[in-house]
DNA sequence: AAATTTACTTACCGAGTGATAAGTAAATTA
DNA sequence: TAATTTACTTATCACTCGGTAAGTAAATTT
């Protein structure tokens, strides 16, 4: 039994070389996103044959749903992290920091995730879409804490102030045209006045 | 002489064509990323062959380029345009505005322009940043403008204001990450909090 | 020791890519 | 009216893409 990692160490399984695919088609995918990417770029940088992903995957589109999945399991686990902070202005930090961190490190990965880089497969449309779902409903209590302590609700209301955060890191406007959403503009435009000055 | 739109019409000249050539070019790249778009989806749409594209223009490059140039061309056009109004306030609030209302039309081509669309080609990576830069330039006197009446000083520095009202738009990670600079993140995530509340 | 399974490689396929050469009808110029 | 230029189309190029069928050495199981 050989491994591609398996030439100079001891036994490894299966189980690690799907892993170490999972981790290079990452890297790839988060440099120059899923169109970018070919499945002989990654069985290059594996040196192992394009036919041998086709081994342990059924195709791209299955490597790329997997690491996404991959992305999505560590953005929400640094997201869980701020909510176990003390106070709520350092879970709000934190959470704004790893945020911060984490989107860059991934690059064109939390684009996918966040933004929509539009792979152009419905199928792949769909599973980013769910995941950024969950994502924003890991934030919202977070940011809702935020926003009921400091007693904000007269300013502005919730659902603004999370975009305001989340957008600053995301971009607001790329959310937005991701989510198919009208704004008016002109009235957030006055509110974050508001909320800076 | 034909051209394209001149089917139906009086005397349209060459200058058109290549007009309605990147006018549905920058649609197609705006909804699909550089990759996602060929030379062939552009001819069909409109109802030309491939060859004709290449009769007006050196290659797909090329029209790309020229798309950029145009969305580039527009959005300081809007940014000018809110330079102009009468008070601070009112600049600020229409640069936003403008560039909001901008952002939400061009979708992918407001993410090359700003965010880097990773169509991994040295050439279009310089042209983007260069215009990249150029949109700095355009708004940095407005922010600075601000940053003085406001007196904000000592809360923060101009660049970060700068990053922070940019960023709520562009994604500020996602800005960073394409210029390669090293970020504070902890630093950044303390003085968002700060101006926020 | 023989049979089977694992983890690949080699070799190929059809479709689509950006790009080019050659031909052509219509408009313009001489 | 003849010569030339304009604005294309048709046909083809070499190449890369995602994906597959067939073969194979090594490990594992029987």
């Amino acid at each position: 039994m050989k491994t591609i990692a398996n030439q100079s160490e001891d036994i490894i399984h299966d189980h690690d070389t799907k892993k170490y695919v999972i981790d290079t088609a990452r890297h790839l995918f988060s440099d120059f996103s899923y169109l970018g990417v070919s499945m002989n770029d990654i069985a290059k940088k594996l040196n192992i044959t394009k036919a041998a992903l086709y081994y342990h995957f059924t195709g791209k589109k299955e490597i790329y749903e997997k690491v996404l999945d991959n992305v999505f399991n560590d953005l929400s686990l640094s997201i869980t992290q701020a909510s176990n902070e003390a106070t709520i202005d350092k879970k709000l930090h934190k959470l704004i920091k790893n945020y911060l961190d984490f989107g860059f490190k991934e690059k064109n990965l939390i684009k996918a995730l966040i933004l929509k880089s539009s792979p152009a497969d419905d199928q792949i449309i769909k599973r980013v879409t769910q995941l950024r779902e969950r994502i924003a409903n890991l934030i919202q209590p977070v940011i809702k804490e935020v926003f009921i302590s400091k007693k904000l609700a007269e300013k502005i209301d919730v659902g603004l102030l999370i975009s305001l955060l989340t957008g600053m890191i995301d971009g607001l406007l790329l959310e937005y045209s991701f989510l198919n959403k009208k704004i008016n503009s002109a009235k957030i435009s006055d509110q974050i006045i508001a909320v800076l000055f």
